[in-house]
DNA sequence: ATTTTGTGAGCGAGCGCTCGTTTTTATTGA
DNA sequence: TCAATAAAAACGAGCGCTCGCTCACAAAAT
């Protein structure tokens, strides 16, 4: 599969939106997303239930079950997909599907294990560096979460949408997931607070409304791609937008 | 059905957060956004396919219906709602459903109708006072927004989780009702940035960093209700974060 | 007596899932 | 080098079941 990727430098048509020094391509070599990727560390984490041997057919075959499980599931939802629906469009047979999972639940919980590994190994280990300076620590945090949620954009949707509808395991895996990133947030906006760089009546209450900022990114990917917004003009619109909100009386527009 | 209201005054323990002038109550005795008057109003618009003729009949199980499918779907998705079990849920027969719709699609074409009808009678109307000042105008659109989707919050929660999932018809006109807030929003913005009132670098894009704050109120109900955070708070949270946020530099923190 | 409203077993279609069979791939021995 | 063989993977019709939906009939209201 050929994807297209815009350049950073067909940014121009917002003049008003600079570009923000760490670029998405920088995220990407620094952790691999790739669906190959996942898709080897989702037969790691399931060797016991996948029955096929030889690791480079299931991850093949679990690339082409799993994007298309996503490209269906996005459009009409998990629920809707029949099996045989999702035999066809991955060139799989019924029975072929049978052995990368034991039931339609398994298929959805493998999917939202990744989602949640990938966020505990990018947003769970900031670096070092950060902890001094709040921030740049919620910089680094907006940053980051924008760039893991474009990579894996179909999952995060999938995730989103889904997680509600099926298997107590599941919804409680994606709340869990939910509130850490919230609480890392919260941490940020206290640690602000606390050294005067930040102004904000409620802490938890504001990192609740920041949470939707970097939801909306990947729940509504289609409106922010016809509309011609690159990941870094959102990033850079976010962080803004954030810090103006939570900016001490007196210290407007003093960022660095 | 007895619905137990916490009064305004319960909301001391967040002192960080005084109340809002506008109360909830205040709105909902400005517009009958009852069960009752939204389901007599979907018995007018489909007179046609709903076969019972005694109005008051036909608004009562109305009423059980709607109210049923909304807790169900809100649950499980309503793909995943049988129809038995709306049915058993909701003291009815099967056959006496389908006195009230001709299909399962039907009968959420009728609640994202009343949705979007609700809208426009409420935001599609801001007073006319208003329209000379664009900060009392923005602060109007996220006041309403959060009250209308407070009254109505299992019907928004539906509208923003199914409309994708069914007929054209629901997800065109779900799009067109959720541009259209967006829009209201980027008005106000535009204006007060033309009379120097507020400063966005980019308009449209603040307008959609806006709308997912308000989402959020209906999306992520239940999280509110356990943080005991009421709906008053809320709006005063949205509101100065919003306004600090677009708040042009020099001006800050002279909130009337 | 007549109309209105409610009932729920039954219909065909499509669901998730299984398993006896076929096809493909890897290994072997001369 | 290449059939013969064994191991691995793919196949897809068929199972039991539940789905959305209908309709001959019963009950209730007028």
């Amino acid at each position: 599969m050929v994807v297209k990727v815009a350049s950073v430098q067909d940014a121009a048509r917002f003049p008003g939106l600079p570009l923000h020094p760490r670029t998405l391509k920088a995220f990407q070599s620094e952790f691999d997303l790739s669906p190959e990727a996942l898709c080897t560390r989702m037969l790691q984490r399931h060797r016991d239930t996948i029955r096929t041997q030889k690791p480079h057919v299931a991850v093949a075959r679990l690339v082409r079950i799993v994007q298309t499980t996503l490209a269906l599931s996005n459009r009409k939802g998990f629920h809707s997909m029949s099996l045989r629906h999702l035999a066809t469009a991955s060139g799989l047979s019924m029975g072929a599907l049978y052995t990368y999972f034991d039931s339609k639940d398994t298929l959805l919980l493998m999917i939202l294990g990744e989602v949640s590994g990938a966020v505990s190994a990018t947003l769970g280990s900031p670096p070092a560096a950060l902890s001094e300076d709040p921030g740049k620590r919620l910089r680094w945090l907006l940053e980051t979460h924008v760039y893991l949620t474009e990579t894996m954009q179909p999952w995060f949707q999938f995730a989103y949408m889904e997680a509600k509808a099926f298997p107590k395991e599941g919804r409680e895996k994606a709340r869990r997931s939910e509130l850490a990133t919230e609480a890392l947030i919260a941490d940020a906006l206290a640690d602000g607070v606390r050294r005067g760089r930040f102004s904000a009546a409620n802490v938890e209450l504001t990192a609740s409304l920041i949470k939707p900022l970097l939801q909306d990114w990947y729940v509504k990917r289609g409106k922010y791609r016809r509309r011609g917004v690159l990941p870094e003009q959102y990033v850079e619109a976010v962080t803004t937008f954030v810090e103006n909100a939570i900016l001490p009386r007196g210290q407007h527009g003093t960022r660095p």
